[in-house]
RNA sequence: GGGCGCUUAGCUCAGUUGGUUCAGAGCAUCUGGUUUACACCCAGAGGGUCGGGGGUUCGAAUCCCUCAGCGCCCACCA
């Protein structure tokens, strides 16, 4: 015998079986897209081009959140673009990630007993490049399970020949227009990742740590100075203490010289207004090697510099003692050896601000070296003035003060890492010193040769800087690049797709991308490289934490559209997206959009499922898809200037509640034949057209089963496609009878509460009758009659007595009653709603007998004003009619 | 320390240049519901002194001041 649960099992398989199935339906057209190429597009000057260049993800990265809400927007933008009929192209690629990449390669190399130090460049390069092809591309396969209608052909890498090629070249022109130089200079180090960072990749974090008052003995007195530090480990490199001249505690000090503690070196107490005379006692040490101030200083009194640190943290062979130990150990080691000396006063409790690498999470060292350099006063000026005057717009536009503040305080760019994954500094050394810059080999033994006055040289006498660049430095070119703007600037595809329209990012990567992109856009094309920027907000969860990894607290974006398909997630995202501002996940959102889609299959169905025949159109379903057409047109224009503003959620929200309220609940509902009926073969088809136009407004936002639903509404032919049908123009529409048809719904809604309030099934028709009355529309009194159940429509001079009655835009309605009419409570309930309007109305003449309201208002105000007023009265004439009739 | 922004229904947010006595959505809640497309649904309902205080105005959620709380960005106080 089988089991119940079989029986069960079977069934519930019957009825998924007519469900929509996300999955099958992806795979389904997102080959067919593929296969007919209609994420392709080419010059074509017939057309107006739309362009959006992807954020390049890391090219070893995995999709997560952040990346799906980004990509999502851009894909609603593109697919909006393409049915508008613009020659849309989303560019899509990924960014080598240099330093990231790098850390990951490492870090496998050392998990197979490989030091980076054994390997050579090349051998490293092999190893990355390996790497990068096993791992590099999945984070775009899953941009596919997105939907992404990404022209795939186009498909970049910032580290291709293209690519590679601009950067070289970008870096050569700047250096020959004197913007790039080279020099020792002040750092952010990375002691984990070995290399320099510039100012935008060090993050400060507040931490709460010591600060320690040391004692340095004054040279020939039994007297101590307390220099009050946080970092006591870096007393080896003093080599000078400072005081403010004007601080009359310290005044004693003047001249004198102290001795650094424990390594008992003799150094200068120098005198500089720089010193807060408040800070702890007055007393600076100052370390030239290891602070930015105190290089400064350094600099300013020409004091040495002790470089106490090795690249990797480690105390070096200079600090004369604890040497090879790391800098935090030192810390603790040092707090013991001073306080057993006797020189350490006291530690208190402090907070302050440490900086941390944006990618190895480890504090960063300022060190003193040598690296290439970018001015950036210049580029900063172009790329200021078109933001500011929104020439380039901001989404939202409070980025533009970010925005300016670091343009107007911007530093230059430290362009050189101490790494190999990247695009190799294009310089080259001479035997007998100085260097020469070229974008190849060949050119730069050209200029070697001329710079050297020596037509002898040899390649192999010229010796590659070892350092490559920030992986910013070709991804400010993206948009240029991409389309080999930069190696061949007037090609054609440059001049057509260039410059891109929307920019769809983070506001974290404003300075590190944003900026310098406007930069490389006006210096290489003289043109901003997109008109509009929309910032997306942080995806976080419930409680509004970011989502990351370590605290697990992120969703697997894959495992999400298993569950509630790609369309169901792309409308969770986007259901929660304002622009800039965070937004709070939570596994409700791509349900709602996964019940969405269900809705719109069932819908559907149920417009499959008609038999049509050719038979007279009812009246009520002409005059329901009269007023549905101009319900549409109105919407498209709503959703037209919805997405003007980038207001993507009230774009999707305004055609989600269309769908499932207007067109649902209200014209399906009217046009429904009864049970076993055909329907009317006029109806059909203009119902299948307003279906489809609902498609077309739902396809950026849910691609896959608006596809489905549209190929299955009728025939199509190969290649013909949702993606690339074109949405109707904004047109003008009927808005009084717009008007009139929501006044027919309040007697529809009307009737429905008689029958609830009263217990009167659906199925039991009832009779209607309206109190003679201009306002009754009464031409649409066969949509009432089908969606009440009302028998008989008939208008009465005189109330009706011992009926239910109600009011619906100042018209009375009776319906006859067949049982007990609680006359007092509906009494009760016109007069509640008879004082309230009575008040109303108050309200409305107290505003138009003030005098300096009807000449101070704009007149339109006014006479919205006397058309409420009327209005009122009107009601209040039917509410106090009906009361009396009840009475 | 400087700058920017936020505070509207239980939750997440709209609210465009000040102009309703219903301050709007969605979700959630509650009450009904086998009217054969849909319970991943339908029909309804409740719920807000628009952070506190003051001011400008005929009129303020909307403009100004102030207080409180929160968030973000920037900044070399060791």
């Amino acid at each position: 015998m089988q089991p119940f649960y079989y029986q069960i099992h079977t069934n519930t398989e019957s009825m998924i079986a007519t469900n929509y199935n996300p999955k099958t339906s992806e795979e389904k057209w997102y080959k067919y897209w593929m296969d007919h190429k209609l994420f392709h597009s080419e010059v074509d000057n017939s057309r107006t081009p739309y362009c959006i260049v992807i954020p390049p993800p890391n090219v070893t990265g995995v999709l997560h959140m952040g990346h799906m809400l980004n990509n999502t927007i851009q894909d609603a933008l593109i697919r909006r673009a393409r049915l508008l009929g613009k020659n849309a192209c989303w560019v899509p690629g990924t960014d080598h990630a240099s330093i990231a990449t790098e850390a990951k390669v490492v870090g496998k190399l050392q998990s197979e007993g490989i030091q980076k130090s054994d390997l050579s460049r090349e051998e490293f390069l092999k190893h990355a490049w390996d790497w990068t092809h096993t791992h590099g591309g999945i984070i775009l396969k899953q941009l596919k399970r997105l939907g992404a209608s990404c022209d795939w052909d186009r498909t970049a890498f910032t580290m291709d020949e293209i690519r590679s090629e601009s950067v070289l070249k970008v870096f050569v022109d700047l250096y020959n227009k004197g913007l790039i130089y080279r020099g020792v200079r002040m750092v952010n180090w990375d002691p984990k990742a070995l290399t320099a960072l510039s100012d935008e990749e060090v993050i400060y974090k507040e931490e709460h740590s010591k600060l320690y008052y040391l004692r340095y003995k004054i040279e020939g007195e039994d007297n101590y100075a307390v220099v009050a530090t946080t970092r006591p480990e870096t007393i080896m490199g003093d080599t000078a203490m400072c005081i403010n001249p004007k601080d009359p505690k310290n005044q004693h000090l003047r001249g004198k010289k102290v001795i650094v503690p424990l390594v008992n070196r003799t150094i200068p107490v120098i005198e500089d207004e720089y010193v807060d005379i408040e800070f702890g006692t007055g007393c600076l040490k100052v370390t030239p090697a290891h602070d930015v101030n105190d290089y400064m200083l350094g600099e300013k009194y020409h004091l040495p510099s002790i470089d106490i640190f090795n690249d990797n943290g480690t105390i070096s062979e200079q600090a004369g003692i604890y040497i090879g130990m790391d800098r935090f150990e030192v810390r603790k080691q040092i707090e013991k050896d001073l306080e057993a000396a006797g020189l350490l006063e006291k530690v208190e409790p402090y907070t302050n601000n440490v900086g941390f690498s944006e990618r190895t999470n480890v504090p960063i060292e300022p060190k003193l070296s040598m690296q290439w350099f970018l001015k950036m006063d210049h580029l900063a000026k172009i790329a200021l003035e078109p933001v500011m005057n929104d020439e380039i717009r901001f989404f939202p536009a409070k980025f533009k003060n970010t925005y300016r503040h670091w343009m107007e305080n911007i530093k230059d760019w430290c362009i050189s890492r101490q790494l190999w994954w990247g695009h190799r500094i294009p310089a080259w050394y001479l035997p007998e010193g100085g260097y020469v810059v070229a974008s190849n080999e060949e050119e730069a033994l050209r200029l070697a040769r001329e710079k050297s006055n020596n037509p002898q040289l040899s390649l192999t006498d010229l010796r590659q800087d070892e350092d490559c660049l920030d992986t910013w430095f070709s991804s400010w070119l993206w948009p240029i690049s991409l389309f080999d703007g930069i190696n061949h600037p007037d090609n054609p595809e440059i001049n057509y797709y260039y410059p891109t329209n929307d920019l769809i990012t983070g506001p974290d990567i404003i300075f590190f991308w944003v900026a310098r992109m406007i930069m490389a856009g006006y210096e290489y094309q003289g043109k901003m490289p997109f008109k509009n920027v929309y910032f997306t907000g942080i995806v976080r969860d419930k409680l509004g934490r970011k989502m990351s990894k370590s605290l697990g607290n992120s969703p697997d974006p894959l495992e999400l559209i298993d569950k509630y398909g790609a369309d169901g997630v792309r409308v969770g995202m986007l259901l929660c997206a304002p622009a800039g501002g965070d937004l709070l996940f939570d596994e409700s959102l791509p349900e709602q959009g996964r019940n969405f889609t269900t809705k719109m299959w069932n819908a559907f169905k149920l417009v499959k499922s008609w038999e049509v025949a050719d038979i007279a159109q009812p009246e009520h379903a002409r005059l329901a898809l009269e007023w549905f057409g101009y319900l549409l047109k109105k919407v498209n224009g709503i959703i037209h200037t919805q997405f003007e503003q980038y207001r993507i959620s009230e774009a999707l929200m305004t055609v989600y509640t269309t769908f499932r309220d207007e067109f649902s609940s209200w014209l399906l509902e009217i046009i429904k034949p009864a049970y076993g009926q055909p329907i009317d073969r006029k109806t059909y088809e203009q119902t299948i057209l307003w279906f489809e136009q609902l498609l077309q407004q739902l396809h950026p936002f849910m691609p896959f089963i608006t596809e489905e639903i549209w190929q299955a509404l009728r025939e199509r032919q190969d290649g013909e496609s949702i993606m690339i049908s074109r949405l109707p123009q904004v047109s003008s529409y009927d808005e009084e009878f717009l008007i009139q048809f929501e006044s027919v719904k309040n007697i529809i809604i009307g009737i429905r509460n008689i029958r609830k309030q009263n217990n009167i099934a659906f199925k039991e028709s009832l009779d209607l009758k309206i109190k003679q009355n201009d306002r009754y529309p009464s031409h649409f009194g066969c949509i009432i009659g089908k969606m009440g159940n009302i028998a008989k429509i008939e208008t009465i001079k005189e109330a009706e007595k011992g009926a239910w009655s109600f009011i619906a835009d100042t018209v009375e309605y009776f319906i006859p009653a067949q049982g007990q009419v609680d006359t007092e409570g509906m009494k009760a309930k016109l007069q509640e709603e008879l004082n309230y309007t009575r008040g109303f109305l108050a309200s409305v003449m107290k505003k138009l007998s003030n005098e300096k309201f009807v000449q101070g208002a704009p007149e339109q105000v006014v006479a919205n004003e006397r058309k409420k007023q009327a209005d009122a009265e009107a009601k209040i004439a039917a509410l106090e009619a009906q009361l009396n009739e009840l009475a």
